[in-house]
This record gives C-alpha cells, structure tokens and sequence, in this order.
DNA sequence: TATGAATGAGTCTTCATTCAT
DNA sequence: AATGAATGAAGACTCATTCAT
C-alpha cells in the first residue's frame, strides 16, 4: 500500500471517527461514511470491509494516540498537583459536552464480547489505573498522601470514574455530583491541609 | 382492552423481555419479536407501535417490578448484615452471566437521552442509592458503622457499582475484582471486627 | 334489516361522506371509516363489504337527495331571476372551501369506468342541464332571452361550469375567473337591460 | 450522474409514465414500476425517492415537450383553419381511447393541492389558452371573426374544453357532443361562410 | 347483530456488498 | 486504485378481511 493509500485510508478513519461520535455504534452504516468521505461506494471497501472493521480500525488509532497526560505537568508539580491535574482531566472527559467516541465504544464491545488483551476499554482502563497507582504510590512515599493501599485506591477512583461516565452518558449528571464523588474519594487519600 | 388483550400484551412483552436481554436494544426488531412469539405478522403492532415503544412498556413494567430488597433481610440481622446482604445482590446482578436488560437499556438511553423523571437509569440509581444512604445513617446512629457522611459514602459505593457493572458489560471482570472494590469501600464504612 | 340496523347504516354511510369528503376516494381506507365511527371492525363489514360498496351506497344515497332547487325561487321571480339563481348555486359550489365529494366522486370514476345509467356524474350533469334548458326554454318563449338553441347554451353552460369545477379541484381559480366565464355565457342568453 | 445513468433515469420514467396511465396517481406503486422496469428493488430508488416524486419528474419531462402545435400548421392557412386545426387536436386529445396521463395528473393534484407557479395543469392551461387568444385576436384583426373579447372568447373556449375531458374520462361522452359543443362556441367567433 | 383480536398479503424503504468498467 | 450502478436481502408498517365468541 503506497503512501497515497495510506493517506486514504487515514483521511477515511478521521471522518469515519467524527460519525461514530456523533452516531454511535450501531447506528452508523458504510453508507455514512460513504457519504461523509465523499468519495465512492466501493472506495471504502477497498480499505475496510464493513463497519466493524472499520471501527476496529479506529479503535487501534485510538490506542496509538498517546494522551501525553505527562507533557502537562509542570516540572516543580507536588503529587497533589499531578493527581489534581489528572482528576481534571477525567472530569473534563465525563462532562464534556463534545460527542466522544465512548458511547460507540460502548456500543461496540455490548456487541463484541472480547475479553483478551485487545479490549480497548480494559487497555484504557488499566493504562489510567496504571499512572494513578503509581502516583499515589510515589506520593505516599513522598509523604504527600496518607499510607493507603496504593493499588486500591486508585482501583476505586478509576471505577467511580467509570460510573461517573456512563451515567453521565445515559442520563446526564451535574459538575457538581461529579466534584462530590472527587471529593470523597480525594479525601480518603490526600492529607488535608 | 379486555383480559385476553392484556393476557398476550403481557405474553408480548415477557417474549421482547428476553430478546432484548440476549441481543440488546439496537439488534433487536419488531420481526424477533413477532417470530419469538409466534403470532402474525400484524399482530405486535396491534399492542407496539414500534421497537421503541415496545422496549418503554417494558420499562415501565420494570419499574412496577418490586425488587423487595427488604424481604430478603432476616428480623434480627444488623446493619452490617443488611449491607452486606445488599452489597452481595449488586455483585450477584454485576457478574451474573444470564443476559440481563442492563445493556439494551445502555443502548437505549444512548440513542435516546432523557434527563427527566422518566429516566429509568436515574430512578433506579436513586432508589439503590437512598435504600443505602438510609441504611447506612441507621448503622452509624446505631454504632455499627464509622461516623461518616453517609449520603457521600452510599454514593462512591453506587458509582463504584455502576462502573463495576459496565466494566463487566463491555470487559469481564472477574468476581475477585469485585470483591476487591467492594471491600475497599466498605472497610470506610464498617469498623473492623 | 330492522329499523335499528337501518338506523346504524346511514350512521355510517353520514361518517363515511365526511372521511370521503376529507379524503378522497383513493385515500380513505374502511380503517378510517371503523375508527371514525367508533364502533367495531366487523360492525361495518355487516353493512359494507368494502370501500367501494359503501361508496357507492353513498352515491346512491345522494341521488335521492333533492337538491330542491325549486324551493329557493320565488313566486313572482322572473326568468332572468332564476337563472341567476341557478347560476348563483353552481358558482357557490364552484368555489366552495368546504370539503366536498366532488372530488371523491372523480376519483371513484377514474377507478370504475361506468357508462350506463347508474353513473352519478352524468345523472347529476343531466338533470342540471335538463332544469337549464327547460329554463331557458321558458325564457325565450317569455321573450326574456334571446331566441337562441336552449339545449346547446344550456350545455355550453353546463360544461363551463364543469370545467371551472375541475380546475378549482385542481389548481384553484378566483372568483372573478368563475364571474368572467359566467358573464360571457350569460351575455348570450339574457337580452341586455 | 454519468449518461448511462441518464438513460436509464430516462428509461425508468418512460416506463413509469406508461403505468401511470394505465393505473392513474394513486394506484401506481413502486413496485408497479420496479417490475416493470424488470430491474430490482432497490434499483428505482437509485433514482426517485417515492412515487410523488417519480410522478413530478414526469410532469417536469412533460411541460418541455414542446407540443409543436405550429408545425402542424400549413403556410398558406386562414386563421379559421389554424383554429380548426387547434379545436381538432383538443377533440382527438379528448376522445381518445388511448390511456393518457391525464387522469393520473387529475388525481396527483386533488392529493398535492398547489396553486403556485408549479402547478402543470395550470401552466398546460394557460398556455393554450395563450395560443388561442393570439389566434383569436388576429383573426379579428384580419376580419376572419367576429369582433368579440378575444381573451373571453378564448377562456371559454378552454373551460368547455376541460369540462369536455374530464366528462369523458369520468363517465364518456360521444363523439357529437364534442362536436355540439364546439360548435356552439364556434359559432361565436367565426364569421359563418 | 356485534365485537375486536388475529391474520397475512402487500408495499415501502434502506443498506451492505459486489462487480464491470 | 477507483468508481458508482446494481442487486437483493431485511425489516418496518398498514390494512382489508375473517372468525370465534
């Protein structure tokens, strides 16, 4: 596949992306993508044979895309700082009013049970679950954060994200409701002031 | 209506109940249904209009469904007993392999988002979530239970909840996972034996 | 059929004219006449056995409505005053915004091409143009109207108006449009004051 | 849209015009058209959205067939020929046995009532009664007719013709009606020999 | 007579996918 | 590589008509 074909097939992921957003899962369709790329029918097939490809597709681009969480930590950052920051950053995510890929994903994996290294979601999840620990932990010893299990903690912060999420993505929840539940969890492992 | 309408209704609706738990929302068509209940062609759009309204009377009759938490609890148990009864029904409902509505109800609120009273989601997380807070207020006036804020406390143990169970929808969790998190949250609410 | 059945026929067949007038012929299914009665599915099928039938009986039930034409003329009017009466009629037809049968009756001839004595349409035109020349017949012998053929100006009339109804039906024509054409017939029968 | 694109758009209303014709607006399907076409199902669709709109774009592909009634005209005609020539048509048009789409047009606008500049029957209308009246006025000019109101004269003239076409297609009307009518009209206009 | 649940044929419409060019 | 016309399966929905009660 030569160059040309690779910008193709990227240029088709982007826009494909964007549907998957705004749609879903499973109400999205090759047509779409068809559509939205402006380019032909079978254009589309000679790089990705049905939606499913090509969403896994996106989902590997996805992974590739490095959040780079690091590259906004300034340099004279306390643990509490970096762990605010990272707080922040999840609950930009859960509130965001932006359409995301999440629903989608979603939607994806209720209809792909996939269990092995290749869910994304647990590859997500555990990459988050990975940086918190180690945070914490280095903030424990650090004596910033009080001595708690490490791996615990950050294993009920990333799951209280997670409720956070789909429920904000099913029914809606307030800034508020999600400080509260920051908050909470926040106390059980920064010393107070 | 007479009864025998109702009689098939209801027949309809037990029919839809079990699809939609096995293929979710999205996958599921009025024609599963009418084939699943072997009737006519006609005959579910003599009680449903459509999948969607289908799908709402079957929430409905979720909602009228009782759970009777309370039933389950033995007269003389303690809070303690009370919450870990309560707990081991969400982890029973979290990691139970039979298809449940959880997921065509994700499915559902993703395609279409209600943020009113009628959201099925939000009432059923408030009425786990006041059960908990009220149980666990009585726990700490009664001792049992660490002098906490019990409404933040019910709360992270529902988000945690609802995380677990996405989790399990979309990745599989094994049941120690759970355990883990759950005995997290609950080692800040019960003071150690 | 007792007098009650005949009672619940021509209750029917008064809904059914409404739908018919609303509707048209093409559009109005023995659906909309159930529902607009109120009463069961099969309850019209006992009289009725399908579209057709009861619009048929429809026709036939306006036939034997004398339109009564001679009851709205007075005593000492003149023949001038009647035709004008006359016309005055078609005109209010013509340009009626209530919903008529007309256009039914149309659309059930275009599907049932009948060519004998029952066609509604040619009966109703026949009678109109008997009543017209006879009229006219009266009027010249008075030496009201000029000495022209009675029988052609009175059909000339006749398909004037049938024209104009057309196109009302159809695109819509003004008042002066219907006055216009009606003036120029008339200049030809009624010697000028 | 390439040229076999075009051709086939072309083919597919060449064959829908035929149905429509012999079936009228209301009881034509897609499905008439699909079969007859003998392409598949989907196959129309390609091109027309529904049957409303199939059925515009005939009434579109008609109004540009230029009818060319002048080229029917000899050089060294009189203007009483022209119109003889032209009230012949309008009688061969009436008369026909052949299925023309005229009663699908009828039945298309008693469902789509639109009185604007769209409306075909009443550009098809306006335009020969423009003919006409030019014919009129210049025949007046030359001394052939009598001195009338050309455009009076003319609307008349049309409006027994609309009445002649839609008797005949509603319930069949003679030869020498037509011709009676005619006549009467004629008679009005042209200077008798 | 009257009911209204049930049937099933008929139509519309959308899309994934193929394939000749 | 790329096109886009064509296919046909799939699903939604409506109604005329019947029939057991």
């Amino acid at each position: 596949m030569g160059e040309k074909s690779i910008n193709k097939k990227n240029f088709i992921l982007e826009i494909a992306r964007d549907i998957f957003c705004k749609k879903g899962y499973s109400r999205t369709t090759m047509k779409d993508v068809v559509e939205a790329c402006g380019i032909s029918r079978g254009g589309v097939y000679l790089y990705f044979d049905n939606v499913k490809d090509l969403f896994e597709a996106i989902l590997d681009s996805e992974s590739s895309k490095d959040e780079d969480f690091g590259d906004k930590i300034p340099e004279d950052a306390s643990y509490s700082d970096v762990l605010a920051l990272f707080v922040k950053e999840k609950k930009k995510q859960i509130l965001s009013k932006k359409p995301s890929l999440d629903v989608a994903i979603y939607e994806y994996y209720f209809e792909n049970k996939i269990s092995g290294k290749k869910n994304f979601i647990r590859n997500d999840f555990d990459m988050s679950l990975y940086v918190l620990e180690e945070l914490i932990k280095e903030g424990i010893e650090n004596g910033e954060f009080y001595d708690i299990d490490a791996k615990a903690a950050a294993s009920n912060l990333m799951y209280v994200f997670e409720g956070l999420k789909i429920a904000a993505r099913t029914r809606g929840i307030s800034e508020s409701t999600v400080d509260e539940e920051i908050m909470y969890v926040m106390q059980g492992i920064i010393a107070e002031d």
